[in-house]
Parts: C-alpha cells; sequence; structure tokens
DNA sequence: TTAATTTTTTAGATAAGACTAAAAATATTT
DNA sequence: AAATATTTTTAGTCTTATCTAAAAAATTAA
C-alpha cells in the first residue's frame, strides 16, 4: 500500500516523464512538488526499495512497470473526480483540481469502477486530457497546440495545457471552451500573437496563451 | 483548519457524548479509536488548545460548540457520502462504511453542499442516521429498539444501532431492510428471543439482534 | 481509612515526511 | 584541464501521531 505522499512522488515523476523520457531528475521532481531536493532524496530511496522506481546516486529516476501502474491508476482517480464534479456536481473546469487532488487518493476499486460506470465511461476529463481505463489503458489523441496553427486555417479546441484555475478563467472570459471552433485569422510577427476567430468575433491572444491550448485540426 | 487524525477524534467524542452525556474518559475514547490512553491524552491536549474541547486533568473531556460543530460537519459528509454510494454507485448497506470513513476528510465546502443537492437533501442515510443540514441541525427521529415491542406489536424498521458489515449482512439474509414492516409475535422468557413476522413468514430472532434493529411503531 | 485496583498522565522512543546546512559528485566555463 | 557553478546527497533537526513503561491520581474494596 502506497501513502498519499507516495503516490503525489509518483504521480509527480509519472508527469515528468511524458515529457522528457529520460531520468527524471531529483530537482525537477523537487521544484514540480514544491518542496526541497533532499526530500526528494529520502523519498526516491524508499520508493526504490519499494520497487516502483529505479534509482542509481546522481542518476535520477525511472519509473518500473508497477510504478506507472500506481500512477496511471492515481491519474485515473483524479480525472475521472473532475468528470464528476463538472457533470453532476456543476463544479466548473478552473474549480476542481485541489478537490480532485484530494479525492484522487481515496482507496477503493469498487468505488472507482462503480464512479467510471456511472459517469458512462468518459474518455477523457474536462481539460481534455485522457482517463485509463481500468487496466491503465488510454489512447493518445491527436493533437497539436494553437500556436502551431498557420493563418486561415481551422481547428476545434480539444484541450488544455495549463490546467491552472487562472488560466481557465482567462479562457472563460473569451469563451473559449472544449468543443469550440477556432480559426486563426492572422500571426502578428513581431511576438507571435494570434488574432483568432471564436463566436464570430475576432480577439488577439498572446502566443503564451496561444501555446497552452491543444487544437485538433 | 482539522487534521484527519484530529477529526476522527471529534467524532469519537461526539458519539460518545451522545450516549453518556457526561465528561468523556480517556479510555473510552482510547477503546473507540482501537488507540492507546498516552496517545488520546496527548491529542486532548492539543485539541483543548485549540478550543475545540474543555479539558481538566483527570475529569475527561466535554467538546465545546466549535468542537460539536466540527464534529457533525464530519458526520454529514460521512453520512451524505454513504448515500451516494448506495443511491448511485450501486454499493449495499454493508459495503459503505470503510470508503465514508475516507471520504469524510476531504475538504470542500461546496462538495459537500453541492452533492446534498445532487442526491435531493436526504434526511437519513442507508442505516436510518439522520444527516445533519449545512448549519449543524438534524430533528431526533422517534425509534425504539425492537426489544422493546410487545407482542403482537407492530413496527417499521427505521434504523440500525451497530452497522457493522457482519450485522448488516445478517439483516440481509433474513430479508430485515429499512421500511420493513415487523409484527412481533411471541416473546421468550427464557433467553428473550423474538419470534417476529416478516414477508409473511415467521424467524426467530436472539435479543441482541433485537437490540440493535430501531422501530417506529 | 487503609489497601488494592484502575485510570490517567508523564517521560522517553519511534517512524514518516519534511526542513537546513554542509559535503560530495557532476556539469559547465574559461 | 582547472576553476567555478550546479546538483545531489548526507547528517542532523523538527513536527505529528503513535507507542511502552513508569509514575501519579482517582476509584473501589476490604
Amino acid at each position: 500500500m502506497f501513502t498519499l505522499s507516495e503516490e503525489n512522488y509518483l504521480k509527480a515523476i509519472y508527469h515528468l516523464q511524458t515529457i522528457s523520457r529520460k531520468g527524471i531528475s531529483t530537482n525537477s521532481i523537487a521544484k514540480k512538488l514544491k518542496t526541497k531536493a533532499s526530500s526528494v532524496t529520502d523519498m526516491i530511496k524508499k520508493l526504490a526499495d519499494k520497487k516502483v522506481l529505479v534509482y542509481k546516486k546522481y542518476q535520477g529516476v525511472t519509473l518500473t512497470d508497477l510504478g506507472n501502474q500506481i500512477a496511471t491508476g492515481v491519474i485515473r482517480k483524479h480525472r475521472l473526480w473532475e468528470v464528476f464534479l463538472v457533470d453532476k456536481l456543476n463544479f466548473s473546469w478552473d474549480e476542481v483540481h485541489d478537490v480532485a487532488e484530494q479525492l484522487e487518493h481515496i482507496k477503493s476499486p469498487k468505488l472507482i469502477n462503480e464512479l467510471d460506470a456511472f459517469l458512462g465511461f468518459p474518455k477523457t476529463d474536462p481539460h481534455g486530457d485522457p482517463i485509463p481505463d481500468k487496466d491503465g489503458e488510454f489512447q493518445k489523441i491527436e493533437k497539436r497546440l494553437l500556436s502551431t496553427i498557420e493563418p486561415s486555417q481551422l481547428g476545434v479546441c480539444i484541450g488544455v495545457k495549463d490546467s491552472s484555475s487562472e488560466f481557465l478563467k482567462y479562457l472563460d472570459k473569451y469563451q473559449i471552451s472544449l468543443g469550440q471552433q477556432i480559426k486563426v485569422i492572422s500571426k502578428e510577427p513581431f511576438d507571435d500573437s494570434l488574432t483568432i476567430l471564436i463566436h464570430d468575433k475576432e480577439i488577439t491572444i498572446s502566443q503564451k496563451i496561444a501555446n497552452n491550448i491543444y487544437i485538433q485540426s
């Protein structure tokens, strides 16, 4: 059995691995979890003992199959609870994160599988992220960053890279939501800001914003 | 803010107070929480510092208004989650306890109030226990133990005193559930066992069983 | 009202998970 | 390649919540 803290480390390492694919450094874990490198060293030793990751001093860590399994299990729970909060309890997509961070640690296989069925076996969470199934499997969704779309091209918003409340509230303000059609009108070469057509209105967004919106085109 | 452990102590003390109404002894808390008296002493000192209970050495403890408020808040959460599990996720009444013990510590006022609304503001949980409302208020339900009913009298099962899985499975076996009409046929003077009519069948139950079934008559 | 028993508290220890500060190893510059 | 900077680890401390063993207080019995 894994503690809340151990689960959070595994989840963090898992997410870091989806970005870099190499051995995950102590420092990057510390940054992600807002803790200190020395605390990370302590914990990864413990996790190595538990066979969920491979650790060699100064070399960073890699999750084992068991580690990946536990991490995706926690992510499955997190995302299913997010769907529950939005679909059933009137939460908006910028309000779900903190509560899901708590709920993801509830231990009960029956609970999570029944919840999955109750929600109709959703494939993605309210931010467009895929939900692993019972066996930890989930298909990659074809997606590109809005910032990579060329002017005059069309796409549909299918996810966000940054799920912070601040960013999501910004999107709400401009009525940018999942499933929303977006057409790129023009790109400003100086700062790479984009003028886009959405809801029949033209708005201009910075590159930073465009870098955090996933599009299917 | 209160830790999981602190919340469990408050809940335990609250439940003990509903039985005895006097100062709650260190030992009784230890027994209820399956911990040691010395651990209880440590914790109640901390809780006294936090103004949720009044403690004088060797005198037992009493919850303050704040302490009662926090305890009923946790109980509200526990019971609402139990309703959710049974009504929405196909749990049976003997499966909900352990999961609700975890869920009751999730911190989010919006979550619990939306859940309450989603469930249709239930007044009782799957074991017949009353659910405190937003303000911690709940009405006492008029109830008697089945063991106090005289032969030839009729009643409806409205709750159980013991919510353990073992006891509830026993009740399932004899198809005794909430809302079930029960008629007492006779009482055996030797061991106070009862013969009752339920589902048009006569069955005999021990006094111990009858002492854990609440009846409205 | 002493004596024996039980309950409660204190003192000291342990484990988990975090921290700071310093040492050791690795990376990066020049 | 040596010097500098960065990263990682170690060592030691802290807090929370537990425990055991012993001391102190309260209760019960003789």
